[in-house]
DNA sequence: GCCGATTGGCACGAACTTGTCACATACTTT
DNA sequence: AAAGTATGTGACAAGTTCGTGCCAATCGGC
């Protein structure tokens, strides 16, 4: 389930987008200003977040800006909403590095459609500091993982067994792949050490454990998404 | 260095395009017509391709549509041309798979930005690593199938088997051929061992276990057109 | 040096994969 | 229509891979 926070000041606007998203299953958030709108992103730390530009007090650039230096926040996909044939607007947020725009005023089915893609697209982007994927966030730092807020403490082996996990974006790592990542063995020893850490991780994990996914004489494979 | 084919029976817009492409740095194709356009990205296989929906003649869903339909355009994206404001076709575009559209009219300095994006975005998920057919998609390393969308796991064998067949591009193959390739069997075993796989895997197929066909006394033969 | 935490590895059972067989079914030939 | 041949299907046993509990070696802080 994927949260998104919507930052509009407009009320029917912002009426209008949530009810949508919440007809579509997503879970929404929703700031009134821009001051408000970078508290909630820090605090609940969703997977996207709609927007708006024209805001009186803090507008979109400034939100934006402050979401970009926060390193939980940074990774988070952003798409703006400008107005009609802004063009001006539009390419100084393209360039500032915000995912995508709608023009106001727009189609909710066309708005859904982008939220859509953009989760998609977005779904593991690694940055520095930190790492996030769906309800996954890695603090490189700490050895700490929050997972849906929840803070969970691992060790050195098992942060970058993670890690590496997640890095891959999806893609399955071969048994050998990770022995040689995260141990550096570089012969196809024939061990359960990895199992052993790999059933380790999913004890910490919780009722997250089905991230971490078997491929039967393949290797494994990490998916947010459950 | 990418290529981006442009299809616009326009003159102008066909030249203010592929000006501002070269500018950047691209390799640019050009097509005046539907009909063009749809051997040319047959012949080329471009990078991208920017796509005008209305045209005379074949127009711009006609053209995309029989992209879709090969295997070797299938995986290309498509940044489409509408009339400004035109939701209606664009929505129609995206629920059909565009990636992206663009209403005109534009500026050059933002399609340039969205070409930019789409080719970044797209980089990692066209890799040698799937195999296309029709609606099946194979994942090399990840032992799964998505056919029309659906994802589908696969055992090592089953997956062998599947590849093969697919690769073979509508060709029959034998049961000889099949049993050498995917199991290694130097001598013509008289064995069940292939029916069963087949079997298997046409009840992971569900509805489109037609694809895979029996040529009694030969062999067997995939064909993703139902 | 002591002690708890971490780590690698093993034994064993569980779960999955796979080749084969017996039999049912479908198609072809006569 | 009957016999003959090829394929589909369900069941099973052997083989393989994975999960899990446990233990010993090692590491790091005190």
């Amino acid at each position: 389930m994927h949260t998104v926070l919507v930052v509009e000041d407009e009320k029917d606007i912002l009426e209008l987008v949530t009810l949508n998203l919440q007809r579509q299953g997503y879970k929404t958030l929703t700031a009134a200003n821009g001051i408000e709108g970078v508290a909630q992103a820090k605090a609940s730390v969703p997977d996207l977040i709609i927007l708006d530009i024209m805001m009186p007090g803090k507008d979109g650039y400034a939100v934006f800006k402050d979401l970009k230096e926060d390193a939980r926040t940074r990774g988070i996909p952003v798409l703006m909403l400008t107005a009609k044939g802004d063009v001006a607007h539009r390419i100084a947020g393209l360039e500032l590095g915000v995912e995508d725009y709608m023009g106001k005023p727009f189609s909710p089915k066309e708005l859904m459609l982008r939220v859509k893609g953009l989760l998609k697209r977005t779904k593991s982007v690694a940055t520095d500091a930190s790492i996030r994927a769906g309800d996954f966030l890695l603090e490189r730092n700490s050895l700490k993982a929050f997972v849906a807020g929840q803070q969970i403490d691992l060790t050195a082996t098992e942060f970058k067994l993670l890690r590496v996990l997640i890095e891959s974006g999806g893609t399955v790592m071969e048994r050998d792949a990770l022995l040689r990542e995260v141990w550096g063995f570089s012969d196809t020893t024939m061990t359960r050490t990895l199992d052993t850490h790999v059933k380790r991780l999913r004890e910490k994990l919780g009722k997250h454990a089905v991230c971490v996914r078997t491929l039967r004489g393949v290797g494994y494979q990490f998916n947010p998404n459950v």
